[in-house]
DNA sequence: TGAATTATATCGCATTACGATATAATTGCG
DNA sequence: CGCAATTATATCGTAATGCGATATAATTCA
């Protein structure tokens, strides 16, 4: 019996998860090495990314898909370890603008030339599972 | 002034995490409707395209990349839920053989099909950011 | 101006993976 | 062969984190 495109590939499936997987525990365990959580480090990225005093807690939000007050939280943790300064925004007072220190900027910097070079690693990889479930 | 191999892309790496993070928020929302938690869906996938009989608490370890006792735990929650069934192993009786159950396999069918598409969907966005982070 | 909306924050809770530890079964070395 | 080491799984208490519900302040707009 030959399979058609209704059939289920669930080995593919299988291990297109387990690819997206591995990244994840890669970025946990470096991030983790770095002295931040996955989340945190998710957060000065987009803090990093973002125009030029952009960044809120409900940007943040927008790009980690999390509920604003879960951002709130997050840059709470991130405040207290000292890796981002809540500024008032003299535009909107209700926002606050969040600026990365040096640490935080050092700390973002050894962490994306290492996601750099390891999503370079797993790209042939993963366009090859995407390939094959498409 | 150009850049260079050596800067740091922030933007295509936040892109990028925002791509994968969306899909992962599409997968927790798919297994939410479906009664599961993510967790609990990947596990079914992983049980579901292991070799015949091969399926065990280890096994479901090392395919999601947590310590074996949280595998335990997590098919604690499958078996109270009725989408699991541990059977003592013929060949060696510490091991749990996993089987899932009538509505498991249709609840990962339903999952897996979405999935299918929602990969497909995403392919070229996903292949353009690796591209471009390469 | 006052009601509705937006942005952020606080609190208690639920979930879940983990470390430490335990138990049972299997393996392998002397 | 027999016991020590290893392997597989399970249990318990804990820590982290996102959420719902709720609150407060600032802004918008009818």
């Amino acid at each position: 019996m030959t399979s058609n495109s209704t059939d289920i590939d669930y080995a593919a499936l299988a291990e297109f998860r387990f690819a997206l997987r591995r990244f994840q525990v890669f970025s946990e365990n470096k991030a983790a090495e770095a002295g931040v959580t996955a989340q945190q480090h998710q957060a000065l990225l987009a803090i990093r990314a973002a125009a030029p005093d952009h960044a809120s807690v409900g940007y943040v939000a927008q790009r980690l898909i999390v509920k604003p007050h879960s951002a709130s939280e997050l840059v709470d943790r991130l405040e207290a370890q000292g890796l981002v300064r809540r500024e008032p925004m003299q535009s909107d007072r209700r926002r606050a603008l969040l600026r990365l220190t040096p640490q935080a900027l050092e700390i973002l910097s050894g962490l994306s030339a290492a996601h750099r070079e390891e999503i370079r690693r797993l790209q042939p990889l993963l366009v090859e599972h995407l390939t094959r479930l498409t």
